[in-house]
DNA sequence: CGCATTGTTGACAAAGTTCAATTTGCGTGG
DNA sequence: CCACGCAAATTGAACTTTGTCAACAATGCG
């Protein structure tokens, strides 16, 4: 993964402050310092508070993304309107790609802060401009899509043919790599019951149950908004060791 | 979408026999006959009996390829490795696409045919060539992976959102357009139920209760692994006009 | 301290799957 | 050309999983 050059203080974007330091990015990866700091000045970097819509599914994509800093939601609409949890945006991942297009494509997911956050957006067509001029990105933005694919597959494997409460125990093991914080005592995870149920498309009330009946076996610990995983080995054990 | 120049006798590829008059790509939409001459001088055709794997998920992706004529499905597995259905493989259609990748990479599913066809394949790191030397290649292999994006975003809403009743409704209006063949009574599918059933996610028993059902309001006619879909309009109004 | 948000619990209902028992259709070989 | 045999399709009934709903509890913020 690309990583910021540290050992100098990074140059201030055209509009917007630099990157965070240690700031990596799988759509920067392999750039040369002067290719990241060409990518990073045609970009605009913007804070933005929680639950801020970034992208709208449907909506012509403008706009391609990258979150740096906080969290957000990628979700796509289901045909009577609910939303549909797909994955979490974490500070690295990119969103968007539908403005990578040649012909102009709508968003294919609405894309959601779930805190305060900050992300760097460029324009679909100084994009285009910049992606023709370093190979690499475009190298780099094939394999991102790809990435998607890849998980999302695996959301409709899990969706399809997991129960409910296998879909809790990834949807936990997942989130605890992806937002979780490492402490002495296991993984903390600040999530609701809702929003966990909706991550694993399951209603509060599995969630509440389920979550009960591992609190009562040991394996996580709760209280309210947080989850603390304590065992998340014997979550795993859910999943691959299910066939006998 | 592309299609071949059908005045002069196209030219004889290197190791198989040329694409049919009229055939179509995205993939190859808007290269030039010359382009589309040294694209198809760098493939593999392929001809494959009924029910044979053209690509392996978890195996290394080794080729791009491109389907001619006939018809394959494209699944992937659930942890259990029961198969799941996500698509339809039809004429023009690539798949392979993880080939392109930078860094080697699996495929993301299984690919098998489901009657006899033939296929383009190009060796992955000739395709890399291929791609290199033409940039609109490389323009149309985003559009076509963005599509394979949208299209597994509308199997999973479908599949978590929608009833049994709903799936099977979607499942036939989508394959009358891909694969059906529209006559005097109505569009005509080869499916059996088990199939149907399978590409819709739902069991042999529903599919049969549901077929019996439709069949007995008038919507379509069955027979032995046929499908005649007489009024495809009434099932769309099952998908759309759901809300009141 | 009061109130809104978050979480819990039990009873019940709905949607589909599973299973077993048959039936139907169709190609084939005698 | 007929009967056989297998694959495809059907049907009813029990069963499972999970969602729905209503009522309630507890947590923590202002």
């Amino acid at each position: 993964m690309a990583v910021m050059d540290e050992g100098r203080p990074p140059r201030r974007a055209a509009s917007g402050a630099p990157v965070p330091p240690g700031f990596r990015s799988r759509l920067l990866e392999g750039l040369t310092p002067s290719q990241i700091r060409a990518v990073l000045a045609g970009a605009r970097r913007q804070r933005v508070s929680r639950n801020e819509v970034l992208q709208h599914e449907g909506e012509p994509a403008s706009h391609l993304s990258l979150l740096v800093t906080g969290l957000a939601a990628f979700y796509t609409a289901t045909f009577e309107g609910d939303k549909l949890f797909l994955r979490w945006i974490t500070p690295g991942d990119a969103f968007g790609l539908a403005a990578l297009q040649n012909q102009p494509q709508p968003y294919l997911a609405t894309v959601q802060t779930l805190q305060e956050s900050s992300v760097l957006l460029w324009e679909r067509m100084s994009a285009h401009a910049l992606f023709s001029q370093v190979p690499r990105l475009r190298e780099n933005l094939y394999a991102v899509a790809s990435d998607y694919m890849a998980r999302l597959a695996h959301v409709l494997v899990s969706r399809t043919s997991q129960t409910a409460e296998q879909r809790l125990a990834r949807m936990l093991v997942e989130s605890a790599h992806q937002i979780g914080r490492a402490g002495r005592e296991g993984i903390a995870l600040d999530l609701t019951n809702e929003l966990l149920a909706e991550a694993a498309d399951v209603s509060v009330f599995t969630a509440s149950r389920q979550l009960s009946e591992w609190h009562r076996q040991g394996i996580l610990a709760k209280s309210r908004g947080k989850i603390l995983l304590r065992a998340p080995k014997r979550l795993v054990s859910l999943l691959a060791g299910h066939r006998p």
